[in-house]
DNA sequence: ACCCTGCATGGTAGCGTTACCACCGCTCAC
DNA sequence: GTGAGCGGTGGTAACGCTACCATGCAGGGT
């Protein structure tokens, strides 16, 4: 009555239980006869192979774990469909950890995930991820980084190109003759606030511009308000605003609107990472968007890469570009050049 | 070399490996001493236990996985953290799943799941779900359906109370003064979309008016666009929209605002589902929200007490309130009365 | 003295699968 | 004719852990 093994499955089919496997795995060669009579006995007992064992034996799990921040955020949230829909192709399952930015939940994710033996761990750090990523050396469990850099090269990285990015936003409040610009930033020692604050001042001064400032803060609707009251109530008030991610893009229009300032009218805005479309009423904030799906599915390409390769020859790192989504959030573009260099 | 066992540890520490495995899991009578010598061994020689082996002998795997129709559906997005939550809570770990509304993939990841020997599933069935459900029951493994009911009472339930939103919707249009109303719902026989219509059909015509025109789509942007465009140009022209999601909703304000209907001057919308606060720059739409986390969250106890309970003595189901955010999509609410009852 | 209970510990036997090695018989090259 | 090579099959021994049962010994009730 409990569970039917592949033994049952051999002794009914009349074979022994590693033809029976070589059956159910298309593992080695097996004459058309005994594979058939083994499929029939498979169906006629509804044998379902037990993967827990399988993975014992042949010390791999099929399954790989994503370590995001917040996977309500809908960057993330389109990174782990990107990152589903590769594993699944691969025929992995995934397992999904969130460590709201807090290292002990990374470190206590990682731990779990090391005992269960996933095959591999896509992390995106709440932090520089050092320590994570050391428990998973240890272990030999290979890592892929994503979405943020790290200060020591120690894995694998997936990641978006926050500089590039940030300096077409820079170039295209120039071109629309913006003087005064703020940054309304994340948090310091974060790769990605940190590239996108850098390539914007850079491409600015670059264009003659004074340096903006800069107001630090973290990755959230509410901070992105306080940042953006701050910023407007400045005299003089600056004339557009970066917001480095979109979460404090949304946070910003929100503020403004309530002190009754007016975007574009007043202020431009511009922001990094996009809502998706399924997600926004009505387009309005002009972004550099990155390709957050095909950064999940990157991530699981180098993972596999990482699997087949072995413990590998030193690391790679992979930028993908963002691209420049004009709305109207940034003022009107009528005869401005375009942005693209 | 190769990575240690509990034997490894065992010997290092003197003991028998049963006694370091009681160390490890808190589960028998150890005194002090001992568990100082193996917890001390353990810590020398880096020993991770292997999650693998253990669920081979315990017939657990503290796993369980969730199955949705699409991750990037905010909706579903913050009900997959609401059972993340839950779960990390009680030490387990959570696999996703996405079948984009593709039975033949739901049944691909039930199979999957269950060789797998997850301790139990969640499923967001893409129709009646019959087939995988059954899948699970021969194999003995509890499945809690999520967000929709099931035609035969076949696994326990949880979900939003889709009538009772419509309800209140309906309510508020007629306490608004609408007449002409139409309906942009979702597709039959997904049950979800059925007791929007019935409820909302069902209150119009108990408060005296014209049943509403029902127009049938899908769940998505683009099948809104579509079902407004065709109910904003009947004449005469509804007064009122009811959108049965939240895809449809914006796929009928995006649809009306090309048209140059405006809304809530020319038409007032109202919608099913919430979008996150951290997704919309500007709150517009008037909704009948689900709590989308509570309900991924008691979708988990329920499993966990269906995995302590056994097999059990009948299904059960819980029905989640939605309750009404008016916003401006509806019109001017001054002089209305309160539309709860 | 006796047994009973309860704590602390250990031995053994799997859990269900596959890696590894072995074997048989057949064909084919030389 | 002999040996190499290969398709087809099986036996055995793990993989790392814990369920189950057994043991030894202390304390306390009768």
């Amino acid at each position: 009555m409990s569970m039917p093994t592949i033994v049952d499955v051999a002794n009914r089919a009349g074979v022994a239980a590693i033809t029976a496997s070589r059956v159910v795995n298309g593992s080695g060669p097996v004459s058309g006869q005994v594979r058939a009579r083994v499929e029939l006995a498979i169906a006629e007992i509804g044998y379902v192979p037990n993967s827990v064992a399988r993975s014992l034996r042949s010390r791999r799990t099929d399954t790989i774990a994503l370590i995001v921040t917040d996977m309500t955020n809908p960057f993330f949230t389109t990174v782990a469909r990107g990152v589903e829909d590769a594993a699944s192709d691969a025929g992995m399952m995934l397992i999904i950890c969130n460590t709201d930015e807090r290292e002990a939940d990374e470190q206590r994710y990682v731990r779990m995930l090391l005992q269960r033996r996933v095959d591999g761990i896509l992390l995106v750090p709440a932090r520089h991820g050092a320590a994570a990523i050391e428990q998973c050396r240890l272990h030999g469990t290979p890592v892929v980084v994503v979405d943020r850099r790290l200060t020591r090269r120690a894995a694998d990285v997936v990641r978006g190109d926050s500089r590039g990015g940030a300096i077409e936003l820079a170039r295209l409040l120039v071109s629309l003759g913006h003087e005064s610009i703020a940054v309304l930033s994340g948090p310091r020692a974060v790769s990605t606030a940190d590239d996108r604050v850098a390539g914007f001042r850079k491409a600015l001064v670059g264009a003659g511009r004074r340096p903006p400032r800069v107001y630090r803060g973290a990755f959230t609707i509410e901070s992105g308000r306080e940042m953006a009251r701050l910023a407007a109530s400045a005299r003089p008030r600056p004339t557009a605003l970066f917001a480095a991610n979109n979460f404090i893009a949304i946070g910003a229009l929100q503020a403004l609107d309530e002190m009754k300032v007016r975007v574009p009218g007043d202020v431009a805005v511009v922001g990094f990472d996009d809502l998706p479309p399924a997600m926004v009423t009505f387009p309005f904030l002009t972004v550099a968007a990155q390709p957050a799906h095909e950064m999940g599915e990157r991530s699981v390409t180098m993972l596999l890469e990482r699997l087949s390769l072995g413990p590998a020859p030193g690391f790679r790192e992979v930028v993908l570009p963002t691209h420049l989504v004009i709305r109207r959030s940034s003022g009107d573009p009528r005869g401005v050049p375009p942005p693209s260099m």
